[in-house]
DNA sequence: CGGGATCATGCAAGCGCTTGGAATGTCGTC
DNA sequence: GACGACATTCCAAGCGCTTGCATGATCCCG
């Protein structure tokens, strides 16, 4: 307890409670197996020496070391925000800590972290990113549970938990058509998601008979300020759009901002839709037209998928809603 | 290699190149102690069988986890974004991998947090949180490396890392002074830190003549969302503020945009101004007038602090910026 | 050519915990 | 009172790596 002595063990607490130190073991990972009176007896001496478990010790031992890898691009202005923090409250809640990595769009950061997740023998490894082709053979070959989240790749490695981001894609197209816009401008974000909903939009405008929308894109992470150099080029297009199609909420707020700046009215003379449902997007004025993306419900199946036989679900399809506000 | 047969150890890596596995340790760890040629030999038995290193076990016989914890409130529309990013690229790169904590601001929390860290033996810990007496007091006997950030408490528990937030409020009136405001109102989120800019603000005001101002707060995290409540019940003031001083960017942004929809001009019918710097600040019309704090400074000193010998500064102040822009 | 330095490597004892199987104790039953 | 069925607890062999110390090998210089 003091600064100068080692921190105690097992042992300690099992000398102290009379015990073997398989016994404290058991107490503290399936405590009914231990008779009442001993556990009542370990538990005061785990007290008065102030032991604190060794979970290196622990992992090593068990080849369990309770803890997930979560792979996300960014923190700032990021659409996965809801996704981990709800994810890192219920793991919490259960004994498992989130190791965070943060890919950027790199497969090659990616890469690097998810050797980190393995060399400490993680769990399970949540991931939004980007994989190599090595690394997608190698957690193929591997036996650590990995999650995809945020996406539904064709041929998952392990579980996918997601949704169809050519969907959303199309079912912006198909809304603002019967809301009859005309002339779409897009505007997307880095990266292979943002381009699949960009995809998914341009095919089915195009389908329906509409031609060819303009484009612009801004890197990661799609945040307000990119709106302002977004907007400005947008002007400067030969005709001018009535819709603009954001990557996010947050850009989508710029560009509000940024419109009515120069004097327009939203939705009347310019509309804007968003993507994700950010908490901004029901406050702004005016409230934004978004797709909403259950992160919670990732959050939640990905746990659950954490200790899933591999019989269950591979790929789980959380679908997504279009919201309409005010904003187009 | 196989899904069928375990992973390989360091064991297996020594066989294959005829050394002994203290030698592949070392190899792994110091390359430059062992010979040129039996590096080599080494290296390619590695790659050969795929070998991936165990942390838990390296950390358990070396007792240096490699891991340090980091503890913030919140992820959404954090001012500690722009820390934690710069702190988990640096780290990350250096072999550390982050455990990451979302406290809230619930004191229990934060230490099932740090006791989870501990038992990790985590390298550090780097926390922003609020402690309650008893982990306080566990810390401070604990040998574990514990760095306070975004704060400057009286008395650290080992190092902190941060300004002075009365000082902020104490400048934020000063400047407010010198734009010849008159009556501020002041939206204070939760927390220590935002009560102590509160209370700077306040006894700066109160020292150089102005009225007690009014207030009100929000909940943590403080988001662009809270200023349509917000905003409506400053309304309802006997006396119409002529600035409001916000808790955060976004809240700030979140009350321009009110303002601006319910008719008024930033600044001229009503001046706001923020906290943190955050990258929308720049970019709002108008552009919010803030306080920039360096969050990457605080992140690498940090770091740096990690091993630092107990000699070091205890404490290290980063300072801080107020930002004259537009909006007030 | 000898002797101490220096370099590279091996030996083996842990690090603190988990866990299968054995050992002991306790009941209830016939 | 013996016996099988449980309920508890202990023994001891690891889990995969690090590291102080010892051992050879190599080298330099007088």
């Amino acid at each position: 307890m003091d600064k100068a002595d080692k921190a105690p063990t097992l042992d300690d607490v099992a000398t102290l409670a009379g015990v073997s130190s398989a016994t404290v073991s058991r107490y503290l990972n399936s405590p009914d197996v231990v008779a009442k009176a001993t556990a009542e007896r370990i538990a005061k001496a785990i007290k008065e020496i102030g032991y604190i478990p060794n979970l290196l010790a622990g992992g090593l031992a068990s080849s369990r070391s309770r803890q997930v890898s979560v792979l996300i691009p960014h923190l700032s202005d990021s659409i996965f925000n809801e996704t981990i923090e709800s994810m890192s409250e219920e793991l919490v809640a259960g004994g498992i800590t989130v190791m965070l990595g943060l890919t950027g769009v790199s497969a090659e950061r990616t890469a690097k972290l998810i050797m980190a997740a393995l060399s400490r023998r993680v769990d399970a490894i949540i991931s939004t990113g980007l994989l190599t082709p090595e690394i997608e053979d190698l957690l193929r070959r591997s036996k650590v549970r990995f999650i995809q989240i945020w996406e539904l790749p064709e041929n998952p490695i392990d579980i996918a938990i997601g949704f169809s981001h050519r969907e959303v894609g199309r079912d912006i197209a198909r809304f603002l058509r019967t809301r009859g816009y005309r002339l779409p401008h897009i505007i997307t974000a880095e990266g292979k998601r943002a381009a699949q909903r960009r995809d998914g939009f341009v095919a089915e405008w195009q389908a329906s008979g509409g031609e060819v929308p303009t484009e612009d894109s801004v890197t990661i992470p799609s945040r307000f300020g990119h709106a302002r150099r977004a907007f400005a080029e947008m002007r400067r297009l030969e005709r001018m759009p009535d819709v603009v199609v954001c990557g996010s909420d947050h850009l989508a707020q710029g560009i509000i901002v940024e419109a009515q700046f120069a004097g327009l009215r939203v939705p009347e003379d310019l509309a804007v839709i968003g993507f994700g449902n950010a908490s901004l997007a029901g406050e702004m004025r005016p409230t934004i037209t978004t797709v909403d993306i259950d992160g919670a419900r990732i959050a939640r199946e990905a746990i659950a998928a954490i200790d899933r036989a591999d019989s269950g679900n591979r790929i789980v399809d959380v679908g997504f809603r279009l919201i309409a506000r005010e904003s187009a």
